[in-house]
RNA sequence: GGGCUCGUGGUGUAGCGGCCUAACAUGCCAGCCUGUCACGCUGGAGAUCGCCGGUUCGAAUCCGGUCGAGCCCGCCA
C-alpha cells in the first residue's frame, strides 16, 4: 500500500485540474463578466438565436455553461458580418473578438453574462445545421415525447433535460463520495451473467463460444455482492445497471440503474443507519433547498404501514390516514347488507379478514355526482366492489346515500371515528379481503393527497418500512414465495417459524407457521415512491436451505440455480446485509418528475423500443448462423408464423 | 394479455358529417432595418388531416381494423 504513488491534486472542479479552454476556445459561454471587459478571446458554441438588424447582428451563442451575446457590426467587421448573415439556428460557430461592457441600459439581468457582450472580429462556421425539428431555444415549449426521444441529442440541448442530467450527475457523484468516505470498495460486476432468482423475466444473450447456451443480463448483482462479502471486501458498492424484461411504466424501464451496496458484520440497524446518513448527505449536497420532513427517518413496520396508509410505500407528506370503522359500526347488523356480509366473512383459519375502513378527504364534501362516480371508478380499478361516501356538512353532520340503511347514529359514529371535519368527504371501502381494502384506500389516499395539494412538492419525506412478511403463499406453485429477496434473513425471534405443518420443509402448505415469519427486510420510501429495498441476508447454509425449501426449491434445483453461492457459504460467509436503491427514481424525485425517462439520457418507449436508434432490430443473417440460432417466430391464431420485419420460411 | 387517451403543415394546437379551396401561433424562406435579447415590419412557401377499409350523395370529422405514443390493470420490487 505504501508503494502507491501520492494522489495528485484532488479534482474539485474541471477548471481546477484541466481548464475548459481548448484549441477552439479560450472561454465558455457561461463565464464572462464585467471584469473581463477588454479581453481578446475566442469562444465557441451553438447559435441559440440570431437577431439581424441589417447592419448589426446579434447572436446568442450557447454551450452547456450558458449564453453569451455576440455582436457583429458590419461597419467594423464586414467579413464577420457577411458570415454572420448566413448563420442559422444551431450552427456551430467559433468567434474571435473582444469582451466589452454592454451599452448602458442594454444589460440583460436575466443572463449570467448579461453585463457584457463579445464584439466579433471574426465568425467561423465550424458546422452548419439543419433547422431542428422542435424549439431548442424555448425550454417550455411543449413537444410530444416521441419526437423528443427520436431526436434525444437535440432534446438534451434544451435547458430542462440538460439540467436534469447535470442533477443526476451530481447525485451519482454525491453517492460515490459518501461511500468512499465510509470505506466502501467500488466493484464492477459482470453484465453477462447467469439468471438471478429475482422473479422477473431475464434478458437473454446467446453465447457464440458455447452454442446452445445463453447468458442472462443481471436483474441485480445480488448474488455477486454476497460473494464479495464472502470474499472479505467488508463494504462494497456499485452504481449498477440492471435489466428486467417486464412491461414498462413511468417508473420502470427495462434497463435501469441501482445503487447496490452490501456490508459485512452488520445487523438491520447498522445498515439502515449508514444508508440513512448517506441519504441525508446526498440530499443536502444535491438539493440543499429541499427540507427533509423528519429526522431521523420514521421507521414503520409493514403491518402498521398497511393499516395506517394502505401502502408499503406511504407518502408521509400528508395525513389522511386510514381509519377502521368496525368499532363505530357496533355489534349486530349495521342495516347495510354490504357491511354485514363483509364482516361475516371468515378465512380458513376462522379469523375475520373482512374490513371496513375509510379516509376523510378534506374539502371534498361538495363533490359533484360525476366526481364521486370518477372516484368509484378509480376504486374499482384497484379491486373495490364499490365505494361508499359520507359528506360532512358545515354543522358537522354526515350526509350519505347509505344513511337510510345505517341510520343517523351510525353515520354520526362514522364521522366521529374518521375524525372528519366539516367539509370532509369520508370515503369508505368494505371488502372481505383486507388487502383489497388497503390497496384501494391506499391508492385513493395517494391520489387525493396529490390532487388536493396536501403533499408539499418541495418536502422530502423519507421513511423506512420494515419487517415485511418473509413469504406470501403461492397457491399455484404450492409454495411460499419470497416477498422480496429469496436470501432475506428472518427476524431472529421468528426463526422458529420457518417450519411446515407437515414437518418436511419440502412439503409446504398454506397453514405453515412460515406464513407469519417476518423478514429482516427494509424498504426506503420517498414521497410515496419505493426508492429501494434491502435486507440482512441469511448467511448460514442450513437456514438458507430451509428457507429455499419453503420457497419450493428442491435440493437439485437449488444447486442448479444457486450452486455457486451455496458452495461459497461453506467457506465462511460473514453475517451481511445491504440494500439496492433506484438511482433513476431518486433523480426523478429530486428533479420533480413523475417519470424516470426524464432523468435518463436515452430511455426506451413503453413498448421497449429506442426511437432514435430503432432498436431492437432483426439480427443480420450471419449472426443467426454464428450463434446457431433460428427464429421460429410467434404462432398466430391462423397457424402462421411471424417474426417482426421478415418472413419466416415454413 | 386487458382498459383508457392521443395521432391534423417542421413544432404546438383549433376544427369533430357539407359553410374546410383545413384555421391559429410559432418555426422556415425572402426583403427592409445599427442596440436587440421571445427584436420589429412586409411578403411567401409549407399539411389532403398516422395507415388500410367501410358507412354516406358527401369523411379530418362516424364505424371497424391496423401502426405508433402515453397513462393504468395484470406483470414487475
Amino acid at each position: 500500500m505504501a508503494a502507491m504513488s501520492e494522489p495528485s491534486q484532488p479534482i474539485t472542479t474541471p477548471q481546477a485540474a484541466f481548464g475548459l479552454a481548448t484549441p477552439y476556445r479560450d472561454v465558455t459561454c457561461g463565464e464572462l463578466g464585467a471584469a473581463d471587459a477588454g479581453r481578446e478571446i475566442r469562444i465557441a458554441g451553438w447559435v441559440h438565436r440570431r437577431r439581424d438588424y441589417g447592419g448589426l447582428i446579434f447572436i446568442d451563442l450557447r454551450d452547456r455553461y450558458g449564453l453569451t451575446q455576440i455582436v457583429i457590426n458590419e461597419a467594423e467587421a464586414p467579413e464577420a458580418a457577411a458570415v454572420a448573415g448566413k448563420v442559422r439556428s444551431e450552427f456551430v460557430l467559433e468567434i474571435a473578438g473582444k469582451v466589452a461592457r454592454r451599452l448602458p441600459g442594454t444589460e440583460n439581468a436575466k443572463l449570467g453574462t448579461g453585463e457584457i457582450e463579445v464584439q466579433a472580429r471574426s465568425v467561423t462556421i465550424l458546422n452548419e445545421a439543419q433547422t431542428p425539428p422542435f424549439y431548442i431555444n424555448e425550454p417550455d415549449a411543449p413537444v410530444e415525447e416521441s419526437v423528443r426521444l427520436r431526436y434525444r441529442y437535440l432534446d438534451i440541448r434544451r435547458q430542462p433535460m440538460l439540467e436534469r442530467l447535470l442533477l443526476r450527475s451530481e447525485l451519482v457523484k454525491a453517492v460515490r463520495d459518501a461511500h468512499h468516505r465510509a470505506g466502501f470498495v467500488e466493484v464492477e460486476t459482470p453484465i453477462l451473467m447467469k439468471s438471478t432468482p429475482e422473479g422477473a423475466r431475464d434478458f437473454i444473450v446467446p453465447s457464440r463460444l458455447q452454442p446452445g447456451s445463453v447468458y442472462a443480463l443481471p436483474q441485480s448483482p445480488q448474488q455477486l455482492k454476497q460473494l464479495l462479502m464472502v470474499a472479505g471486501l467488508d463494504r462494497y458498492f456499485q452504481i449498477a445497471r440492471c435489466f428486467r424484461d417486464e412491461d414498462l411504466r413511468g417508473d420502470r424501464q427495462p434497463e435501469f440503474t441501482q445503487l447496490d451496496l452490501e456490508m459485512s458484520f452488520v445487523d438491520e440497524q447498522r445498515v439502515m443507519d449508514f444508508v440513512e446518513a448517506m441519504i441525508i448527505d446526498v440530499s443536502r449536497a444535491v438539493v440543499p433547498d429541499r427540507p427533509i420532513r423528519q429526522l431521523p427517518f420514521p421507521r414503520i413496520d409493514y403491518h402498521e404501514a398497511m393499516e395506517r396508509f394502505g401502502s408499503d410505500k406511504p407518502d408521509l407528506r400528508f395525513g389522511m390516514e386510514l381509519v377502521d370503522l368496525v368499532p363505530a359500526l357496533g355489534e349486530g347488523s349495521t342495516g347495510f347488507r354490504v357491511f354485514d356480509e363483509t364482516l361475516a366473512q371468515d378465512d380458513a383459519s376462522g379469523v375475520t379478514r373482512g374490513r371496513v375502513k375509510a379516509i376523510a378527504a378534506p374539502s371534498m364534501a361538495d363533490a359533484s355526482r360525476s366526481q364521486i362516480d370518477e372516484l368509484v371508478a378509480f376504486a374499482r380499478r384497484y379491486g373495490a366492489k364499490g365505494l361508499a361516501h359520507v359528506a360532512v356538512a358545515a354543522d358537522g353532520t354526515g350526509h350519505s346515500p347509505i344513511a337510510k340503511f345505517l341510520g343517523d347514529d351510525r353515520i354520526a359514529a362514522i364521522v366521529k371515528a374518521a375524525a372528519a371535519a366539516p367539509g370532509d368527504l369520508i370515503l369508505i371501502v368494505a371488502d372481505s379481503d383486507q388487502e383489497t381494502v388497503a390497496q384501494v384506500l391506499g391508492h385513493l389516499r395517494q391520489e387525493l393527497g396529490l390532487r388536493l395539494g396536501l403533499a408539499d412538492p418541495k418536502v422530502l419525506a423519507y421513511c423506512w418500512v420494515s419487517h415485511f412478511p418473509m413469504y406470501k403463499w403461492d397457491s399455484d406453485g404450492q409454495r411460499w414465495d419470497a416477498t422480496h429477496n429469496p436470501f432475506s434473513g428472518v427476524v431472529p425471534e421468528d426463526e422458529k417459524l420457518l417450519v411446515t405443518v407437515s414437518g418436511d420443509p419440502y412439503k409446504p402448505s398454506r397453514q405453515d407457521p412460515a406464513g407469519k415469519a417476518r423478514a429482516m427486510q427494509y424498504d426506503i420510501v420517498l414521497n410515496g415512491w419505493e426508492l429501494g429495498g434491502g435486507s440482512v441476508r441469511i448467511h448460514k447454509r442450513e437456514l438458507l436451505e430451509r428457507s429455499f425449501a419453503l420457497q419450493g426449491y428442491s435440493l437439485d434445483k437449488m444447486r442448479a440455480l444457486f450452486g455457486g453461492i451455496l458452495e461459497a457459504f461453506d467457506y465462511g460467509a460473514p453475517p451481511h446485509g445491504g440494500i439496492a436503491m433506484g438511482i433513476d427514481r431518486w433523480a426523478a424525485l429530486f428533479a420533480y418528475q413523475t417519470n424516470i425517462r426524464e432523468v435518463m439520457a436515452f430511455p426506451k418507449t413503453q413498448s421497449g423500443t429506442d426511437l432514435m436508434l430503432e432498436a431492437p432490430a432483426p439480427p443480420e443473417p450471419a449472426q443467426y448462423s454464428e450463434l446457431g440460432l433460428r427464429f421460429v417466430g410467434t404462432e398466430t391464431p391462423d397457424g402462421d408464423r411471424a417474426v417482426a420485419g421478415q418472413e419466416v420460411g415454413k
